[in-house]
DNA sequence: ACAATTTGGTTGTATATACAAGTTGGTGGT
DNA sequence: ACCACCAACTTGTATATACAACCAAATTGT
């Protein structure tokens, strides 16, 4: 057999689920009707529902149904949390300063990173998060404009980058390193450190199916934020560039 | 049925793994040995041997067998590489200096964490990892005793603390937090830092099925060490204490 | 009008069977 | 001694079937 049937109903469901078709909290066709569908037993069917459910793509209630889950907690690689959520989840006040939001030639490091040339265009994001009126991340952002064309014309102030970007190319992991870095003088004056202090550096490489989609750097100083709760430090995969 | 008789064949071999009755690599039984031994269906002992491999409990290969998985990587959440591996994978020299390994009373806040009462004993250790002789992190690790009643007899000349608590408490889960914090005098001596510099803290509690185990504060100046590869953040379970 | 029951659809568990595909080790021929 | 082949065993895929557990909505009885 070439290729399993139970996973080309798989692929069928992930590829309805991409373009929209089977929007989020949607129903999914039962086992019976997915069998007669691609005519299969209902075992067949019943593994690909399965196995997506164990991937996390779809939830199942016994009596009720398959419904696709949210996409959020697609790849368990991008559970997240969305620093906008995060802040209002604390019960404070969120708000995001963009300092630029533009398209320049791609420095070295950067292009191997997202799989580009030097010099092809990129697309640049700088924003300031807030909680409370207290920066608390920047965020350095480098966007693959071949990935997401239209990223220099978003609104940032009602919907962060991330966002953004999980909406338009859903269906991704990402890379993560974490540093401890002391933060240079641009980055002091737009988080408002008065004296110099330690800073955590998240650097998240993100990619979708067709290959890297962006690369980001997000500073905080060590006195206002701390990365916690499960972190599942994985073997780093080998992946093209960087 | 009161418990489904996948799970049944599911708990008794995590058992026989959990006793050392089936040590690493070894080879468990076939489909069709347990079919036999537990009079069930070969797709019903199938479906045990699965999930336990998915959960990464076995590993399995076509014509051949399925066989117990390395421990380090039963929970997802426990695929942390050892600091030794990591720099004995990068070809340097790996040493470690051990500076303290006592009995002492429990501080509150790691009684907390550790679901003990203030000043019942806790065991304290506190070990420096060397990369080529220069320090690369300073581990200060509380455990608990009721869990590991011979932890102050180990040498951890020849293994480090998180190696010997993995074979003595397998099948764990961890809690991570990531600060950046700005050295102690103390943290700077042990670490030769001749100035103060940003350094990574990383915080790690682990659980058995019994409850927490230790505590571990690990701390590497941000210029030696950085986290690195796939970082997967999870929301944070709702653990006691902390 | 309300409550109890039935009905139909859904997922969950389990069995028996068949064949495909991969590995290992032995058997026999050269 | 070496190679080709085969036999036995393993996991992987797929089917047809049966019944259990559960839920929601329709039906029925009072």
């Amino acid at each position: 057999m070439a290729v399993a049937k139970f996973a080309e109903i798989k692929e069928f469901m992930l590829s309805q689920i991409e373009i929209g078709a089977w929007p989020e909290h949607s129903r999914v066709p039962s086992e019976n009707e997915l069998a007669e569908q691609f005519s299969v037993s209902r075992m067949t069917a019943r593994r690909a529902l399965q196995e997506l459910t164990e991937q996390g793509i779809l939830y199942r209630t016994q009596g009720v149904g398959s419904f696709v889950a949210a996409l959020k907690s697609q790849s368990s690689l991008l559970e997240i949390r969305n620093i906008a959520d995060e802040v209002e989840a604390r019960g404070h006040a969120y708000s995001a300063r963009l300092l630029q939001l533009t398209e320049l030639p791609c420095p070295t490091i950067i292009a191997s990173a997202l799989g580009l040339r030097r010099n092809d265009p990129v697309f640049f994001s700088l924003i300031v998060h807030l909680e409370n009126s207290l920066p608390l991340q920047l965020e350095a952002r480098y966007v693959n404009p071949l990935q997401v064309p239209d990223y220099t014309t978003q609104d940032f102030s009602s919907q962060t980058p991330h966002q953004y970007l999980s909406l338009i190319a859903p269906l991704t992991e990402a890379e993560h390193t974490v540093e401890a870095i002391w933060p240079d003088d641009f980055t002091c004056k737009h988080l408002m450190l008065k004296k110099a202090e330690p800073c955590l550096r998240l650097t998240r490489r993100t990619f979708s199916r067709d290959g890297a989609v962006s690369l980001a750097y997000l500073t905080s100083p060590g006195s206002r934020y701390r990365l916690g709760g499960h972190l599942n430090f994985s073997l780093p995969n080998s992946k093209e560039g960087i």
